[in-house]
RNA sequence: GGCCCCAUAGUCCAGUGGUUAGGACGCGGGCCUUUCAAGCCUGAGGCACGGGUUCAAUUCCCGUUGGGGCUACCA
């Protein structure tokens, strides 16, 4: 089966919608399964709306989810000339015809069958809505024209077989001769997409459930061409919470791929959940969630995709729902489990632009630098955790959260006087480890009468300005006693700074 | 409006003509602990409704309702 070849054709028209990265997920495991080809095709007619900036963020996108192309990116606005040739060929074979209906008429004879009570009127034929000699007499003054395709309406429905959505019969009649060419002579985009699909090859046409009731237009015009029809498979759409389908400009970031690399999401667990949207692995009883890369390739499957809608569940008002609980619930698994070297390459860009990148991270502390976040990540997030919870781990420079510090520090007073005590026994310890600091704080406590949960807390705070985190002694051992005894002493100004 | 598609917890997915209808996320409770958006245990919560078919329907059929898509000289 080396010959399937699939396809992902966006339209560079603003960001790279979640929705679409589905799609693209999808060919493209399609394609990777059966060792096929994925092309990649910019659908860049709308001039008005296509840009290069666009462009490049899908290029972006689709680099960063790992979704490479074998093909493209495949610039549909190049292949304008065949699209009109294609046009003319069906003119010449009697499968389309012009019409000099203006758009204007063909709407008024619309609206005029709808008052009628025929609500489906459809534009069926040369002459449904101006007489063939008036057509005549405005060709002969050069009056403008549109290409229209004439659909065959007394073969019967118009058959096809959607992998997903199975057996299709669209009768005929509910379907207009659709225009081809515009007046000025360009394609449209029905046209388009057939001849694009033709000219490349395309065995497999995966796309979005809102192009399936347009389908038999397009199954129309491969036969009327004499081309082979693709295999189609239409994929539920992903949904807002709302249940309206998702837009940027309604919804917000969660539906920009681009968010998800800017929040600290790992690609493979962007990849990991959206695959799971629409499409499940199940098999002899997997109730497992988690997937790499080759495990999706390898059970991927379009017979398993259902054909209801998803829905995305976030609230862009909600910090913590920015996006949908379970995407963040699978990053969290990646982030926490993902191995280091893997984990590298796309923590290092997070904390260089946080400023807390150290060529030594890579060199001399190298072993610190590595069982410091192992330490760290098991209660993060996202990879942003590393640079903002995680920063008093990395550097000398980081905040400290007033809420910790209310809690932790300002509630027991005498702390202020208690955490330079610890700071000057752990200074002396003869040996330094999360045990020999717990033995010194837990004696503290008992000598000062100050619960030895208070100290903790209070140290935690201290040394990393946050209220959770990892155990208080072994995160002693990951800072290293130098800046431990350095915070500890700064408590007292801290808790002034933040009483005051 | 017309045509098409869909319907298992709040969400994402499994599943079956006879099941205690399963998992994940989220939510509640408990345990642990110095903390928790950590870990462990545990609980609540579902087959949209109405007709059929059948000994038996969540499952098959029809309808209703609800949701979605398409319906352009947009892509």
């Amino acid at each position: 089966m080396s010959s399937s070849r699939t396809r992902f054709a966006p339209s560079p028209t603003g960001y790279f919608h979640v929705g679409g990265a589905r799609t693209a997920l999808f060919s493209w495991l399609y394609a990777r399964q059966h060792g096929g080809t994925f092309v990649l095709r910019l659908e860049d007619t709308d001039r008005e709306r296509s840009t290069q900036a666009s462009i490049d963020i899908i290029l972006e996108g689709m680099s960063w989810l790992g979704l490479d192309w074998d093909e493209g990116p495949i610039y549909q606005s190049q292949n304008l000339p065949d699209h009109v040739a294609k046009a003319a060929q069906l003119l010449a074979t009697g499968a389309a015809y012009r019409c000099y209906a203006t758009p204007a008429e063909s709407g008024a004879a619309r609206e005029a069958a709808k008052a009628a009570g025929n609500p489906s009127w459809k534009y069926t034929g040369p002459d449904c809505v101006i007489a063939l000699d008036e057509q005549a007499r405005r060709a002969a003054q050069g009056a403008p024209s549109v290409v229209r395709f004439r659909v065959p309406r007394s073969t019967g429905p118009v058959q096809f077989r959607d992998l997903v959505y199975g057996d299709q019969a669209i009768d005929p009649n509910e379907l207009d001769d659709f225009v081809l060419l515009r007046t000025d002579g360009s394609p449209l985009y029905m046209l388009s997409v057939v001849c694009d699909d033709l000219l490349s090859q395309i065995s497999h046409v995966i796309r979005g459930q809102d192009h399936l009731s347009n389908t038999p237009k397009q199954v129309l015009l491969y036969q009327a061409l004499g081309a082979p029809v693709p295999q189609f498979a239409h994929l539920p759409l992903i949904m807002a919470a709302g249940g309206e389908k998702m837009s940027k400009r309604k919804h917000g970031d969660a539906v920009s791929v681009t968010t998800y690399r800017d929040r600290g999401v790992l690609p493979a667990a962007m990849v990991n959940f959206i695959a799971l949207l629409g499409w499940s692995p199940a098999s002899e009883g997997e109730t497992r969630e988690i997937f790499t890369r080759a495990e999706l390739i390898e059970r991927f499957n379009l017979e398993r995709i259902n054909r209801s809608n998803a829905k995305f569940t976030f609230d862009q008002h909600d910090a913590r729902k920015w996006t949908d609980p379970k995407a963040q619930a699978i990053n969290a698994e990646y982030v926490r489990t993902t191995p280091l070297d893997e984990l590298l390459p796309h923590l290092r860009p997070v904390l260089l632009a946080a400023g807390l990148w150290q060529d030594e991270f890579d060199g001399a502390q190298r072993d610190w630098f590595r069982a410091t976040l192992e330490l760290i990540r098991e209660r993060f997030w996202t990879l942003l955790d590393f640079a903002d919870q995680g920063r008093a781990y990395l550097s000398d420079e980081f905040p400290y959260d007033p809420k910790a510090v209310q809690k932790n520090l300002l509630k027991e007073p005498r702390l202020a006087a208690l955490l330079p005590q610890l700071a000057d026994r752990v200074a002396g310890l003869t040996a330094y480890s999360a045990d020999t600091v717990e033995e010194a704080l837990r004696a503290l406590a008992e000598e000062s009468g100050v619960g030895a949960g208070a100290l903790i807390n209070g140290l935690r705070t201290a040394v990393t300005g946050q209220a959770v985190g990892p155990g208080a002694f072994v995160l002693c051992e990951a800072v290293g006693r130098e800046r431990v005894v350095a915070r500890l002493r700064g408590a007292p100004a801290v808790m002034a700074s933040a009483g005051a």
